[in-house]
DNA sequence: GTCTATACGATGATAGAC
DNA sequence: GTCTATCATCGTATAGAC
């Protein structure tokens, strides 16, 4: 197995998906073009194409990169010893939006409404993203409020259900704020 | 002044606007080409650009068109003698969401993200929102609830604010729930 | 005002050299 | 694996007849 090899492929399809997501965000998911992505990684379309079969491949795998960093910051909140309680995880959640990240993810929602594949990669996401914030409202339950587990699990759900809502609507709101560069079509 | 021709003219228009609308709701906004919309209208290309300068502001007029249902039902419980209290409110307006027209809705933010007209109708249209639930929420207040207007006031503006966060993530929900006829690009 | 037919541009994707 | 050059397709927008 050609560890070294399968790396540095790696290397090469997150150098091209993190040049995609800096002009998605700038043109939006359609509107950008090949030709731009190869501008902006500094590579040829030829190249993109022996890593990518074909536009909507790349669009669904950085659809998938710009999902995850959301649930990257989640996940170190999830972990955490003292976890903070509903009003504080959202604070913190929002303090870490990035609205560079923020545009591209709402760009995924509209994509995701038609695009049966990107749907999924955003459902999975979404489930993950509630399924964590669940795990971490539990755990403030059960230790700092002094719940009994079982009824900790049962609150949880709602809250989580809340927050993740709230959380979804600042998204919305700071790619609406961000400035945009971009001329209209 | 030819009253009656501005009133065809109108009709024309939103006679187009409501086949992009459908259209829109299987393919998107920017995968939807103006043969698919003459198609779904029973005009012509030719017919269409008469009314519409180019395909930019067909979308934004059917955005407007889109996001305004939203309001409309929204009006109708604001201008209600017995408003709904918060958590009732929300019930009725998730009640009243379309999937066809929950997925141009959220087609919309993904667009308003990289277009600065877009996104001018949809801060227009969510400010219009958030100001109507408030309206609504004040009135409740007062009405039901025997607070003070200058209070009630005070306090319906955070309670609106989260409100719509719901609203707008019911929306989201319903647009990932309804199915999709279309293959993935 | 509406249609048919078409020109023009843009873009996704490929072939073949290195 | 990567590049350059190219092709074929598709879609917007227009011109001109009715």
């Amino acid at each position: 197995m050609p560890r070294l090899t399968d790396a540095r492929k790696e290397l090469r399809r997150t150098q091209i998906t993190e040049a995609a997501l800096r002009c998605f965000s700038r043109k939006g998911l359609e509107r950008t073009s090949i030709a731009e992505i190869t501008a902006e990684s500094g590579l040829s379309a030829g190249s993109i194409y022996t890593h990518y079969r074909n536009k909507a491949e790349l669009v669904q795998a950085s659809a998938h990169a710009a999902l995850a960093k959301h649930a990257e910051l989640l996940g170190t909140y999830a972990a955490s010893q003292s976890p903070p309680d509903p009003d504080e995880l959202l604070a913190r959640l929002i303090d870490g939006i990035d609205p560079v990240k923020s545009r591209v993810a709402v760009q995924v929602w509209g994509e995701a409404t038609v695009d049966p594949i990107i749907r999924g990669v955003l459902v999975d996401m979404i489930d993950r993203l509630r399924s964590m914030m669940q795990t971490c409202i539990e755990a403030w339950l059960v230790k700092l409020e002094g719940l009994e587990p079982a009824e900790a699990r049962e609150r949880a759900a709602p809250i989580a259900q809340r927050v993740l809502a709230l959380y979804l609507a600042e998204l919305l709101h700071t790619s609406l704020q961000s400035p945009t560069e971009q001329a209209a079509s």
